[in-house]
DNA sequence: TCAGCATGATTAATCGTTTAACTTATTACT
DNA sequence: AGTAATAAGTTAAACGATTAATCATGCTGA
């Protein structure tokens, strides 16, 4: 009885303009999608059609359609953790430039673990999207090539498998993390610290490597101010390394943080330990974050191309998806380094 | 060709099992979904169909589905900004306690634009979800009462229109913001000032509300100790109302941030005006930020249950999708007023 | 012997759209 | 007049899944 009432709002589809037009489905159809050129339909049919739907606020449905027509405009978006503001806004440049394009996007997370990213797949090829793009996990370089294989239109961002013939979009870690050592460097650091998380990604693997080259260049690399802290115990496993760091014989006198949750965690840290941030310590970050406008003094930080980014996925997503590129696509932005 | 080449990966669908097992498309849908109790399907033949969908791992085509059974799965969330962190983290939330149920999320957001609220919800009406959630945008309202005309299955979160038959899960904002000024008053503000947005909304009214009762009862109220800014003009506005509340003769000892971007925003002014926090100005902010980690002393704020409020606004959705429960609900949940 | 039932499966309609192929009537051309 | 071309539609199959209705077979008991 109740679903007999919630079901009574009918949803407007063309059999009902067809019906009270009192011309075919097929008719309707060819007229709302523009494809009744070249003496198909009358001007004065056509006219009535529209004046119909638009009357009874026609909207397509698009399940049908996508059943149909084998394509769903769906795009699906993979990522670590939609609550980071990085990932945060990614999705929403993403969502924009997709949308402008007629594409929807399905949001899933992976809290950075596969398991949780191949039931995340799962999920989204049954729901029939057109493309996925993603930030992959680490271990999860088999899904990717499960992915290849079922030739599935797929771009990754922010970290990438090297190797793999696979779109994707990324910045200049290397250079980037090079440029930032070499600037804590210049400002009299002497004995610089890189925390950075205990994963093997390329893209934390290309930071660690300019920053390896910068200070072994400059004759200030020591094996154990790399420190690499766990994903699921950042906060514990910062506050040791940080701990560690500032007490040891041979004192640091600058960080650099590898990503913005490092970061973040990082300053809480050395805040907690109070610790004369800019005086005893350079500090030099991935990522803005709004704690920096607390500070008298400004720092550092590595500034990513995140609208660019999401711009040049969808475009190459779409591109793929639509078959107008067939070419695989390594796209690599520049990050700045602001020091304002 | 290449289209073609593109095609060749076929998706396996139910003929594909009906064939290789040899029986027919209703069976191993049968067996699929379960039905096959009570004499319909033998032991021996339903293993097999499991068998072979097992082994091509089969998944169904849930626009099929959907379009057949007139559900998606698919849930709609419109927000203002999913690169904020509060609507980050409830899209998290919401997001996880959905996946359990077996729903997808498609995100959009507003900007807090009325306008981009109408066409997403077109769009995802288009897209046949099976309910919203939304935090609406200021003066939306005539969008809510289409939806609910309309019998979408709809929970609005975060913010409401009290007098429309609609679920909503919304913190206790007035109770909220009383406490939270008594507690500058308690800790000595004579002069507190309230920043808010120059929106008509309900759950920012509930807020001023619970600073004016709370000044008024206490002697305090002075109309001009009362600020609004511009959602689109934040940064400018802020600074505008900061710089003037700090230098008017009658200095402000206490500011209350009614949201937690507006807070952000607000420390970074005060910062740049040099004031002393927590000296000679005591904040009060609506929302944890990681600033304050940065800071040698604890920032008192509120903190909204976003967790709890996904739960809820999931749990009533569904219950409504599956027609389980078709009484409004108003749900209210208690913020927490953090000191530490 | 045969109605009645249990078991085990199939048939066919349906959801809303798209589109190749077909129809029918009119006009144009030689 | 006969053929072709054009205009203005319609028909029907298909996409993949669900499910009410039907069918076929074997068995039981009076």
């Amino acid at each position: 009885m109740l679903k007999l009432l919630l079901k009574s709002v009918k949803r407007v589809s063309l059999k009902r303009i067809a019906e009270e037009v009192g011309v075919s489905i097929a008719t309707v159809s060819l007229v709302l999608n523009g494809k009744d050129k070249g003496g198909r339909v009358s001007k004065e049919t056509a006219a009535k059609i529209l004046d119909k739907a638009a009357e009874l606020n026609y909207m397509p449905n698009t399940l049908a359609k996508g059943l149909k027509l084998g394509r769903s405009k769906t795009i699906g978006l993979i990522v670590a953790d939609i609550s980071n503001v990085f990932f945060g806004t990614l999705a929403l440049y993403i969502q924009e430039y997709a949308e402008k394009e007629g594409y929807a996007i399905i949001i899933a997370n992976t809290n950075e673990q596969v398991k949780r990213m191949e039931k995340m797949i799962g999920l989204l090829k049954s729901r029939q999207i057109d493309g996925l793009i993603i930030t992959p996990t680490e271990g999860s370089e088999y899904l990717i090539k499960d992915l290849i294989k079922y030739q599935m239109p797929l771009v990754l961002v922010d970290r990438s498998y090297p190797n793999l013939p696979v779109n994707s979009v990324l910045i200049n870690n290397y250079e980037i993390s090079y440029k930032s050592t070499k600037q804590l460097i210049q400002q009299g650091c002497k004995n610089i610290a890189f925390i950075t998380y205990k994963q093997d990604h390329f893209h934390i693997n290309e930071r660690k490597r300019g920053y390896y080259e910068a200070v072994k260049e400059a004759g200030l690399y020591k094996a154990h101010n790399i420190q690499e802290v766990r994903y699921d115990f950042l906060r514990s496993d910062i506050d040791r390394a940080i701990s560690y760091l500032v007490k040891k014989e041979e004192k640091i006198d600058g960080i650099f943080f590898a990503t913005n949750s490092i970061s973040i965690a990082g300053i809480k840290s050395l805040c907690k330990y109070n610790m004369g941030l800019q005086k005893d310590i350079q500090i030099m970050c991935f990522d803005e974050c709004d704690a920096f406008y607390l500070l008298p003094f400004s720092i550092p930080f590595v500034r990513q191309p995140i609208e660019e980014m999401a711009k040049h996925a969808i475009k190459i997503l779409i591109d793929n998806i639509e078959g107008k590129n067939i070419e695989i696509e390594k796209c690599f932005l520049d990050a700045e380094l602001i020091l304002k």
